[in-house]
DNA sequence: TAAACAAATGATAATGAATATCAATATCAA
DNA sequence: TTGATATTGATATTCATTATCATTTGTTTA
């Protein structure tokens, strides 16, 4: 199932309306494949319908979020940024602590070490984030 | 060496002062065990030293932080946390998301998969963050 | 199809944690 | 003790996010 139809469906199964400007910052949040601000989001979505409010562009990635289409991240700048997360892929990240630069890497050891855990303090785990802040190789000299 | 010596040792070497507010807001912050927010720890100092600013705290969590001596976490409800860093020790986080309750784990194997990880992608690893969220054996009924 | 109801929108106000400002005060080396 | 400079506390400011609300839109039902 696509992820545009698997949002159509998360709407009528809570009783929420499918409306113009919802298709649209799904489209645009879909196409991306780096993490994003919502407000930068908001600027792209704009170009192509600049009558859509931020708030709308907040509320949408809530939706996103909760349908399970979007994963939150907050690394150390304090910003909340969002990606699109694709089915039964999991990624992790290393930040650079100069240049800002993500990363993303999969481990799928480090994943089920994770579960192992989770299930030693009786957890039923639902997601999980694991981040590593150092210097990249540009700027750790 | 004393984790208020180790402070002292700080100011000393960036050329800053020691003063009462900074000895009665490291001497609480030290006694702590758990996280808490600069808000719960700016409360506690007021029982002390009334006078104390909110800004002060902050500042001294900022310095506390850059010492080594304090790690910031963020979770998922957007609100800063802070806790004491005792030499040689680290540990990750599993996160209720229904009753907010935070358990502590440590787990060697995960720790050097991460250092594994940096170097694959040529990282100074600096520091890193691991938490699971979940619901806790009382709430995931 | 039209009316009726509920949800969504966009503009803007409100919130709240974190940070900046600044005059007054405290620290500390000489 | 003094002078240079850092620190303080009160408060203003910032900025992302959330709430409010009048109006518009989507969906359901008759």
């Amino acid at each position: 199932m696509s992820s545009q139809k698997t949002f159509q469906n998360y709407l009528q199964d809570k009783g929420l309306k499918s409306t113009h400007q919802r298709d649209d910052i799904v489209s645009y949040f879909l196409q991306k494949s780096k993490h994003f601000t919502a407000e930068e989001l908001y600027r792209e979505v704009q170009k192509i319908d600049p009558k859509i409010g931020y708030a709308t562009v907040h509320r949408t990635l809530k939706l996103l979020v909760d349908a399970g289409l979007a994963a939150e991240c907050r690394f150390s700048d304090g910003i909340t940024r969002f990606e699109p997360l694709r089915k039964g892929e999991h990624h992790d990240h290393l930040v650079c602590l100069k240049c800002g630069k993500i990363i993303e890497f999969e481990n799928d050891k480090i994943e089920q070490l994770q579960i192992k855990v989770a299930k030693e303090h009786n957890f039923k785990l639902t997601d999980h984030k694991c981040v590593l802040y150092g210097y990249c190789s540009g700027c750790k000299k």
